[in-house]
DNA sequence: TGCAACATAATTGGCGCCAATAATTTCGCC
DNA sequence: GGCGAAATTATTGGCGCCAATTATGTTGCA
């Protein structure tokens, strides 16, 4: 038996290609305002120069990377305006979950995010950056899943996706962390009160606080 | 001298023709599930077909059309159920905005808006329907200016150019398009007397009204 | 040494070619 | 004539080549 791989058409590879960029600068591997070059990521994720291509061609639809004619592709980085633009609107759309999630979530479904809140925990006291981000982020994915507005998800992580390339520091300080921790299990208290209301002004304050506006922390360099 | 043309970069060129043919959507040149042949394009809109191609990239990741492999790019159809969460996030965006309106705009803007709610009024007497679309559209977006988010902004009218693909036609019945137009000045009245709770109020019931499906859209609040 | 002009290297970008796939027509058989 | 198979045409899609542009390095001169 000939032992051949499966060539997917184009649309399918650039999408994956597309979201393991996004997913590595996610995970900070590329930081804002670092250039993005073709002949690198080729290598780093064995794709072909057309392939990539394509990939960056999506992520600058997307806003999560900028195009400079010319120049090529990098990480886009988001002013300060631009970044509260982005927070103001995740609020309005988070909180606008509220409703559909206390309708629709169940029994199971409370448990298993009682179980990401504690993974959630463990990660503050022992975890590196990355894994509470990717945790944190599961929590609220999972918890989003039941909005039931399909269309609203989509625009949720897009905006957070695109907020990443702001030049504050989410959880600045360990409080803030920690800040987090505790929202996560009162949003748990809300869910299973079925209290709608409240679980909206905890979604607004869990952003507002995660990200403190003011002087951005400075990196040396 | 010589007359040189001038030669933009792709970037440029793709954006200028995407939003071209996305214009040709909104006023239904190309209809829902209608394919778009990309021999057609370059003739239509004289263009080369690499750029043909990019721009119509850029519309199948915004969602305004469809990419099937092998078969081309459709005008997306937008099923019942998107349809509704669509709908359903519009007037979540949509009501947000009011806040900011009511505290921005001034007299000079209230004196134009005025002016663009009379011209709807005419062309809903007199004018076709892409007209009345236009000058509707025209309205929404001179008044969402004001909102001070342009994140927002862009999400609105994201999600107005992917509700098109629905089967549903808005203002199905002259009675639905008078009443558009009456909202209109009621909006007005609202604007002017800055009361951005019933400007959020008729900015919702504009959304749903103009768009005849059974019940509303679950919209919390 | 400082710096500007030039030469070289690195990188991106436009696009055309033709292979792969789908749609259409023609043909042949019952 | 009806229907399916094969040939033809139409259309899309992958990708590599090299020109255009930018970055880097080098030289020469004051």
């Amino acid at each position: 038996m000939t032992s051949e791989r499966k060539r997917k058409n184009t649309s399918t590879r650039r999408a994956m290609l597309a979201n393991e960029i996004a997913q590595a600068i996610r995970l900070r591997a590329f930081r804002p305002g670092e250039w993005l070059r073709q002949i690198d990521l080729e290598e780093r994720f064995e794709a072909t120069r057309f392939d990539v291509r394509s990939a960056l061609d999506e992520l600058a639809v997307r806003k999560t990377i900028e195009h400079v004619p010319n120049r090529g592709y990098r990480v886009a980085e988001v002013d300060l305006k631009t970044y509260e633009e982005i927070l103001a609107a995740r609020i309005i759309l988070e909180k606008a979950t509220a409703d559909g999630i206390v309708a629709r979530i169940d029994a199971a479904a409370i448990a298993r995010l009682d179980g990401l809140a504690a993974q959630f925990s463990a990660a503050v006291l022992t975890g590196s950056r990355t894994e509470q981000s990717e945790i944190n982020r599961a929590f609220h994915q999972f918890m989003y899943s039941f909005c039931g507005n399909a269309v609203l998800e989509e625009m949720i992580w897009a905006l957070r996706d695109r907020g990443r390339g702001s030049q504050i520091t989410v959880w600045s300080s360990h409080e803030l962390l920690q800040k987090s921790d505790r929202e996560h299990y009162e949003m748990m208290a809300a869910l299973k009160a079925r209290d709608a209301g409240r679980l909206a002004a905890l979604i607004a304050t869990h952003i507002v606080k995660g990200a403190p506006v003011g002087p951005a922390p400075v990196e040396p360099g």
